[in-house]
DNA sequence: CGGGGTTCTTGATCCGGATCAAATCGACGC
DNA sequence: GCGTCGATTTGATCCGGATCAAGAACCCCG
């Protein structure tokens, strides 16, 4: 883990890559200055934790890159994710001293992390950030829901599609195949082990694996390597997943 | 359905009964007057459609009494309950026009509804108003990160269980058995029908029957009637459930 | 009270996905 | 290259909950 030393120039936030598509959007120039000079830029290798269950939080936070997963366990180890983020999505719970789930890294994160005072003072302040902040939480909730639909009446494999289709709708392409063909091929990097795929969809470890399979056998996927996949048909994926129109 | 023409005295939000708990509570005494001025009252039968997915959506509300279930469905008609909502709950989703789910009354229902409009203004006028949407927002979220967990990971029995610890959790209980002696049975009334509670879990009609037959064999419920029931130990059912601590 | 529809329960069987077990793949250090 | 170890795939079997099929209980209405 290194922290970046705070930057009183000012500058680090004009330069930010999600700058504008971040909460931060909702704040003009000068207030980001403020927000500036109270944030520190913090990295998480693949695997760390961000936040344990039931911690005392002091701070929010910006997904600058990576993936975080949130998660939520039974006393007896199953266990569930619960929310996946990517950047630019915000981090942390306002309104409430303590983390209500187990947040990790994913992949490699980089945040850029205000101490809860000063946002909070800021909150107050700047009512466009709290309803952005709102309008956010809102646009999570739906996806909550979105997600409940999944796990309580979809299949396996609607599961594995809808997962897959899900990466390659948030998350940024890896690369392409410079083939020069008119249908060149869009790769994807997948933030997650066979093992947090089934803890994300209620599934297990080779169930997930053979629906990979399957997707690649019916020819809507192609595997480069084992966490590094195409969409050969995006339409079919969606009708794979059961995704409406 | 039938409408309580306005009431122009303003005295009709003094006497409800969920005046403190519900999203008014966050309002002083003359700007309660003000959204009595723009609120009536709203009864819906069991069963009754409050709102379709996709629908524009021209209010909000409050629920005054019964419950109402939030549903999203798939294209071969398999169907997830993903919120079910009590009084005092707030209804409709600011700063989005369409419904992402269809609403419908479990149960009788009374809503006290507030035009898009005027509630909106308010809102604006506000700030401690969309501040305490934004907890209830936040705390509906946590909710259904709870339900993912039951979805994705519970058995059958632990999520019938925990179903019915919910019930006796959030629902007003509906009498009790006055024996005088020390330990009186609670009453509640179950909202939602076997099928309902399937669709609320993840599972089939027949499953729910069994497992609530389990519960009741295992002498931690009690049955009156098929939708009537009294816990007889509270910690037995929550640790049937799962539920932690 | 009796009939017909709906909801709930109960029983028998089936199957999708879990579990158990083993082989294969890949990354890394030596 | 070779061995080790974790991650992934693949195979065989099992089981929890779905499905199919009756019954039983409970309406509501005449």
């Amino acid at each position: 883990m290194h922290v970046t030393p705070l930057d009183s120039s000012g500058l680090r936030c004009h330069l930010c890559a999600i700058r504008h598509r971040a909460v931060c959007g909702a704040l003009s120039d000068d207030e980001i200055a403020a927000l500036n000079s109270i944030s520190k830029r913090r990295q998480y290798a693949a695997g760390e934790t961000i936040l344990n269950a039931d911690d005392q939080v002091d701070f929010f936070a910006n997904i600058v890159s990576g993936a975080v997963k949130l998660t939520k366990m039974l006393g007896d180890g199953r266990q569930q994710i619960v929310g996946l983020q990517f950047a630019p999505d915000f981090l942390g719970r306002a309104y409430r001293e303590r983390s209500p789930y187990f947040a990790e890294a994913a992949t490699d994160v980089e945040l850029c992390i205000f101490p809860r005072k000063g946002f909070e003072g800021l909150l107050k302040e700047k009512p466009e950030l709290e309803m952005r902040l709102f309008q956010d939480t809102l646009n999570e909730l739906d996806a909550a829901r979105d997600w409940m639909l999944l796990l309580g009446r979809k299949t396996a494999s609607e599961k594995v599609a809808s997962f897959i289709e899900m990466i390659a709708r948030r998350t940024p392409m890896v690369g392409c195949s410079h083939s020069g063909e008119p249908n060149e091929e869009i790769l994807f990097h997948l933030p997650l082990s066979r093992s947090e795929i089934a803890d994300y969809l209620g599934l297990t470890i080779e169930t997930v694996s053979r629906q990979i399979g399957k997707l690649k056998t019916s020819g809507i996927l192609r595997l480069h390597a084992s966490r590094e996949f195409s969409v050969v048909d995006m339409e079919d994926l969606r009708e794979a997943a059961n995704l409406d129109e």
